[in-house]
DNA sequence: TGGCTTATTGACCATATGGTCAGTAGCTGG
DNA sequence: CCAGCTACTGACCATATGGTCAATAAGCCA
């Protein structure tokens, strides 16, 4: 109803106030603080006000841009697993070696990436918690995330059974592209359960994953 | 012959109004109510009022054996822990046949006991959600479940290295025992984010799992 | 500069929920 | 049969939180 002039007339305000960003740049800044909130208090615990505080906005404007606290959750999901499997989609696309050479780069690749990014490891674990209570997240999960990373998984077989370097029914073994990628993703599910000091070591499960999966495959 | 002779002729009835129980059979019966509420909705989403319903009582008559919503989660997940690991202790200290039987034979209860069994999956992942903001949780995780199921994958390693079935340095292989019950894990893990019929099936991921760990671990 | 669009605010609901408590009524021992 | 212990109830707070809305001002274009 009234104006605050006392604040307006304020330069020591820590914020600078209100300030107008067109919808392309605002967005992104609540998907980065909602992602965060969600991540650490889960879908039920994650409340609205500190989303907004997280982004340096009012509440009310986050609903400005999503109808509802489950819109915003959705949108959120979304929005960062788009550029997680591009670089190794990239590296499958681009390798010209042996299938155990690329095996062993994407394996590298993978254990160094739930090292180091933390951000990935909250997806997973908001995928895990939510997605009996989300149908459309369960099916986002297994058409964008598992199969995109089956699908990388299998094309490396079949490059090592074509290439004679793996015995041949590795190939099309059903189950077997998942079983190659499930240390991987445990190994992020310990960190998030243990934490980055008392998980098993990435190095550890590293090296004697690949060693397994070379012996293994190998004909 | 009693105050409410229909009601305690069957005992059956739904709710035979107020009951007295011994502490020692209304403690079991809220945390068995409990274990649903918060597998269903997760620690934060759980209503108390919920877990009275759910075990037939009034809401007040669970703060007379928790003194917190948080208390009674811990008791909840300690609980139903004790019976997990028995089965595979008593087989892996049962046999005396060779490490490549036993280790079939471990594989195979472990996606048995994840096809059948809900609640195991509901326990891990109250433990992958909450572990962050209980830091005993994850202790408890650490100390209780994950050591406990290495220190069986390590029991077996050994024994194959020292019989000469598996290659000698499997025995002491750092992060090997994690890799190996990885794939299990991560089945039980699909299985609560797609559901029992969108994750990918136990038997092809068993029989892939095991014919990648007999190939790799032997000499 | 002035006016228009709309991003932004902050106060305000309605409701839900963790937790409390004074009273009630089964059970048991005498 | 009675008395007392305590398991048990249900109504009741205090608070937190999702969501709303009218007012406001920042940028933009003429």
């Amino acid at each position: 109803m009234r104006a605050t002039p006392d604040a307006s007339l304020d330069p020591t305000a820590p914020s600078p106030g209100r300030r107008r960003l067109p919808p392309e740049a605002r967005t992104p800044q609540i998907l980065r603080a909602a992602l965060d909130e969600f991540a650490e208090r889960g879908y039920a615990g994650a409340r609205m006000a500190a989303v907004a505080s997280r982004a340096g906005i009012a509440k009310g404007l986050i609903y400005h841009y999503f109808p509802s606290k489950e819109a915003l959750f959705q949108a959120t999901v979304r929005a960062c697993t788009q550029p997680l499997f591009e670089e190794a989609e990239r590296q499958l696309a681009g390798h010209a070696g042996s299938a155990r050479e690329l095996l062993g780069a994407l394996v590298h690749m993978g254990y160094a990436r739930i090292s180091a990014d933390r951000q990935e490891r909250t997806l997973f674990r908001l995928i895990i918690t939510e997605a009996e209570r989300f149908p459309d997240l369960a099916r986002f999960y297994r058409e964008e995330m598992l199969a995109r990373a089956t699908g990388i998984a299998r094309a490396v077989l079949r490059a090592g059974a074509a290439s004679g370097e793996f015995r041949p029914e590795v190939a099309e073994m059903p189950g077997l592209a998942e079983v190659v990628l499930a240390p991987v993703l445990m190994a992020s599910v310990w960190r998030m359960i243990l934490g980055e000091t008392d998980a098993p070591a990435p190095e550890g499960l590293r090296d004697a994953h690949l060693d397994l999966l070379l012996r293994g495959l190998s004909r």
